[in-house]
DNA sequence: CGTCTCAGCGCGTAC
DNA sequence: GTACGTGCTGAGACG
């Protein structure tokens, strides 16, 4: 009772509010800024647009389908019926005619469906703010017109009305964003790379590409069965029901039924994590069923049951979305669905891979991945000499840096000692400690700190080069990629040393995950543009951050696998050089 | 009081 | 280190 009655008086609260709101327009007007706008038709614009040097546009959208033309010259914001698209669209097309953009890749995509190719977009309110500030989660209007404009913009607007306003910040913004990119040397990130690929990715999402949603189904009923079985067993071991699934149950099934010893503690309870698993594996009988049944309750709900709901009915294809704009080190990320996590790994997960396949059962899907970008371009930052030969002689990298770390001849390398220097090679690459080195290989952290200490010895380039980095991004605040791409770090400014220490790996991390990520996006580029040149027919379909995705047409292989290597390796020169491996298949899993 | 929605979290997939 | 999605859970909103 005495929660409804409070309720209700905030309710009453807010309601009163809003009437306060409207009952002093003057107060309204000043604190919240409203852009005008006009209906207006093609005839009543023309003039202005057949002179005008730029134009900020937009469109008011359901789904993929255009309802309305937004346009504005720097004033008034047009509003034109979709009905007006055919006349405009030279306008569109003309690429000298520089279009001024809130967010350019969803227009572009849009105006596909109406066969227009959007083309002289300069400007691109979220990309520039995002080469600004990578850490941020969003770009809002209201955000970006207070910041860069000291506007005051209501959040949560109407769609019509947010899209009036994205259509004057996109004209408004140019001039102060612009003037913050050149200051931080981003125009060449900026121009070179982000604006030209956003078409790139704009095409790669409409393409989508093709799924059996048969096989998936099968494999979806033989998953069921499978689990089902393991179900019935961890009930019978566990010696009653519960569900699996919550790792609360399950933790009071392990830790306080079957009373195992726990490993490790969560913020809510025990941890009941696949490593946790694996260190009880001897324990008890249910921890290998509880084990198999992760694995393919995981396979089952994340990718078998929800990759054939997402298939577009019209296009039978799926198109994901590459998010240009989220990631802190200036990767790519995808979503809805997510095509860049697709598993690899166990044999549970190839088959996943294999449902991946071209449009037509004639064609191909080609893969060409970066060998080992990551630790190449940390040879060419920290111009190490041993790291550096061990890629210009063509040799295993992990296989050679255990010979340099653990003094032995390469011929005597064994299993483990590769894979130790396997484990390190990422250490270093995502900025390593000592406590996640010696997690990721189940050692303690003091064997872990002397392998870490061998490494340097035999690598010291590489050791003073993320010195240099981690005490420039100290006193610059921010840290730079190949490309000038820039991350702020203001964990290095924390009094917790967690926090610093956490800085001082992100600060090496992006510098190489970051390089690595410009080097992929300029290929991305250059490769679409050559398809183009050349007149093939075959088209890139994903990108998983070292690797490219094609749909091949039959006769186009050879040409295409040359064309696709080519552009790849010559995308920067990098000493030591980059080295592209490319192979083919009906499907995703045997093109790998 | 039951139903619904949402956010946080644990977990696991990729590079 | 960088991401995204699913399922569970508890809190708060809704009717």
């Amino acid at each position: 009772m005495k929660k409804a009655s409070e309720a209700f008086s905030e309710l009453e609260f807010n309601t009163l509010l809003e009437r306060l709101k409207k009952l002093t327009p003057e107060a309204e007007k000043e604190a919240h800024f409203e852009p005008s706008y006009k209906e207006s038709s093609f005839e009543q614009i023309s003039t202005e647009l057949k002179k005008a040097k730029k134009v900020a546009l937009n469109f008011i959208r359901e789904s993929d389908e255009i309802n309305s033309i937004l346009l504005s010259f720097g004033d008034s914001v047009h509003v034109l019926e979709a009905a007006e698209l055919e006349k405009i669209k030279p306008y569109l097309e003309d690429k000298k005619l520089k279009k001024l953009t809130f967010d350019s890749k969803p227009l572009i995509f849009a105006l596909r469906f109406d066969e227009i190719r959007l083309a002289g977009v300069s400007f691109d309110v979220q990309l520039g703010a995002y080469l600004l500030q990578p850490t941020r989660t969003n770009y809002t209007a209201s955000d970006l017109g207070f910041r860069y404009l000291k506007l005051y913009i209501g959040e949560g607007q109407d769609s019509f009305r947010q899209a009036i306003i994205d259509c004057y910040l996109a004209y408004h913004l140019e001039e102060p964003l612009t003037k913050k990119l050149t200051e931080g040397k981003l125009e060449k990130v900026y121009n070179e790379l982000e604006l030209p690929l956003s078409p790139v990715l704009a095409a790669m999402e409409y393409r989508g590409i093709g799924i059996n949603k048969e096989e998936l189904k099968t494999y979806s009923n033989e998953l069921a069965q499978m689990i089902n079985k393991l179900e019935e067993e961890i009930y019978r071991l566990a010696g009653e029901e519960f569900n699996i699934n919550s790792p609360s149950q399950l933790s009071s099934i392990l830790f306080e039924k079957l009373k195992l010893k726990p490993v490790k503690k969560t913020k809510t309870g025990y941890s009941t994590d696949s490593t946790v698993l694996a260190k009880l594996i001897n324990e008890h009988p249910i921890i290998e069923n509880m084990i198999n049944y992760r694995e393919l309750a995981k396979i089952k709900s994340t990718y078998v049951d929800a990759l054939p709901k997402m298939v577009n009915p019209k296009t039978k294809r799926l198109h994901t979305t590459f998010n240009q704009t989220v990631t802190a080190t200036g990767r790519l990320s995808s979503s809805n669905p997510n095509l860049q996590n697709i598993p690899i790994r166990t044999d549970i997960g190839k088959r996943i891979r294999k449902a991946f396949v071209p449009a037509r059962a004639t064609d191909l899907l080609l893969v060409a991945d970066y060998s080992q970008i990551e630790l190449r371009v940390l040879a060419h930052l920290s111009k190490d000499e041993t790291l550096t030969k061990a890629f210009e002689e063509h040799k295993d990298v992990h296989q050679a840096t255990a010979a340099e770390v653990f003094g032995l001849p390469v011929n005597k390398v064994s299993e483990e000692a590769r894979r130790k220097a396997k484990a390190v090679n990422f250490g270093i690459v995502y900025g390593i400690s000592s406590f996640g080195l010696a997690q990721q290989l189940q050692i303690d952290a003091k064997e872990a700190a002397t392998y870490i200490e061998m490494y340097f010895n035999r690598y010291p380039k590489v050791k003073s080069f993320i010195d240099r980095t981690v005490s420039d991004a100290y006193k610059k605040e921010f840290v730079k990629t190949l490309y000038g791409r820039c991350r702020q770090l203001p964990e290095l400014k924390s009094n917790d040393v967690r926090i610093r220490n956490f800085g001082e790996r992100s600060a090496i991390n992006s510098v190489i995950q970051g390089s690595a990520a410009d080097i992929i996006k300029q290929a991305m580029i250059n490769v679409e543009n050559a398809l183009f040149t050349d007149d093939l027919m075959s088209r890139m379909v994903l990108q998983v951050h070292d690797e490219l995705i094609f749909e091949a047409m039959a006769l186009e292989k050879s040409a295409l696998s040359s064309l696709v290597k080519k552009q790849m390796e010559s995308a920067y020169v990098l000493h030591p050089s980059l080295e592209v491996n490319i192979s083919t298949g009906p499907n995703w899993l045997e093109a790998k």
